[in-house]
DNA sequence: GAGTCATAAATACACCGTACATCAATTTGC
DNA sequence: GCAAATTGATGTACGGTGTATTTATGACTC
């Protein structure tokens, strides 16, 4: 096992590339010190840096990162993007945000906390799911990068505006006789499916960004594409698919039917007690 | 618009990095051509390049990205490390592969193509539409990596063996009353909410390939992040989580509580009639 | 005043996808 | 029969990615 080679604690396994050597940047720096001591002090000042004038913090960070998804999509977010973005250095970010990985859990917790669900709700154990699941869903249209960031947040999610709707979905249930569980995996289920049925916004959103000439070519492209493979003896069904069906399978219409058979579904399960 | 140099034909967009100049290979190599013509002919043979033993084909390449990923998670695939596998030159697989997108589309396809449904299956639609529930969460099981994939193929998806669960779903239903739109949104639901369960099945299987230390400091931070976002008083009900919660949640119970769930949903349809 | 720490940023590494160039071998068209 | 065109394989290079480490400055503490 490796250990830090100023301070001796264990290291957590690096991302990706070279492995570690120090715990800390604070070991790391230390290590600096050190070397830098027993060295002729040719050192000197070269460089005065610009104090950057508001000042760095988390938040400025992941408001910049779902700015750049909203307008580009989030193939358009990256660490340099950012730092450019914000007149800083890309090494800055690393020291409000931990990686990659957490700045997309901190975007999927931004956007749902800018979308409280609201106190205390309609009446109804069904009204209030179909609220939450339309807001969600309001979410996702707004945001078309969310819902494939949302599916890729570490598990068990880490962001509390995305339990806050997961605890309001338990709180709607309550008091109906179902267990714990029960409401536990009711609450998931909803938040699964949206999430999945999402997916195909950030393609539509993809669409609208090319220019019209282009976008023409794309969806020909793709539509000509899906015709040869749907045109098969083996797809009896699909083979048949025309406008009603193409019509039918548009994510809009997906969520809305996935949502009632859902709700009919729980209905069926507080009938049976 | 741009034209290709040689032939004057639209160009279709560059996916990336530089714009084209070409339409295809064809019209690149003529150009080259063209420019050795006039050039005195300094030109000669430097290399006698190795003939490979059996010949590249795009079924062995995708045979490889799954083995890839089946062994190391979806993040060790890349053209690179196929080539390397294989032996061959990493621009030799784009002559059988049109991109990591299209490569990424033939692996879903592959997977899916393993484990075809039975025909004609059980009887009724309930046992059969769970049957195939049941064997798309196999595949899924079986590959932590499809399920991510699977989202994310273009849409509408171009994989005709990914098609044929929701034409064998369609079927399942067929003659019972229900409109070809609503199998196409039965059908559709299904492989959506399955999809977005078997999510975390990718992270259960990034920790498996952990060594055993790495791994319980890993899922020890895990725990610990989410406790401690857990603890807040805005989430009452996430705040009583304890191991029945968690057992509840876990991706096996989740998939198979919300199939019975949507099966009921179905239900309640076909008896409205 | 020396030592430590927080902040900022440049540099460097190990990757990625893929456009284009270049060769040899084969096929095609006249 | 032979030149032209095409195909297959591959090297090189470009423009990106995330992030570890190093370097530098000021502010704060003992």
């Amino acid at each position: 096992m490796a250990t830090c080679e100023m301070c001796g604690r264990a290291l957590r396994p690096s991302v990706r590339g070279r492995p570690r050597r120090y715990c800390s940047r604070a070991c790391s720096a230390r290590a600096y010190r050190a070397r830098v001591a027993d060295r002729p002090a040719t050192v000197e000042a070269r460089r005065t840096p610009e104090v950057a004038e508001a000042g760095l913090d988390q938040d400025v960070i992941v408001r910049a990162a779902v700015a750049v998804a909203d307008r580009e999509g989030a193939g358009a977010v990256s660490m340099r993007r950012l730092a450019g973005d914000l007149g800083v250095g890309v090494m800055s970010l690393y020291r409000y945000v931990a990686g990659r990985e957490e700045l997309n859990d901190l975007m999927v917790d931004a956007a749902f906390g800018a979308r409280p669900l609201p106190e205390p709700g309609p009446d109804g154990w069904r009204a209030k799911l179909e609220l939450s699941a339309r807001e969600e869903w309001a979410l996702y249209r707004a945001h078309p990068w969310l819902s494939h960031l949302a599916a890729a947040t570490t598990r068990p999610p880490n962001a509390p505006n995305l339990l806050a709707y997961t605890d309001w979905r338990m709180r709607a249930l309550d008091g109906h006789g179902l267990g714990f569980a029960t409401l536990v995996q009711i609450a998931i289920m909803i938040g699964t499916y949206l999430q999945s049925a999402a997916v195909p916004l950030a393609y539509e959103a993809q669409a609208a960004r090319r220019t019209r000439h282009t976008r023409r070519q794309w969806a020909a492209a793709r539509q000509e594409a899906f015709e040869r493979t749907m045109r098969d003896p083996r797809l009896p069904m699909v083979s048949e698919f025309g406008a009603e069906a193409f019509e039918a399978s548009e994510p809009e219409n997906i969520f809305e039917f996935g949502l009632h058979r859902m709700l009919d579904g729980v209905a069926v399960l507080l009938e049976r007690g």
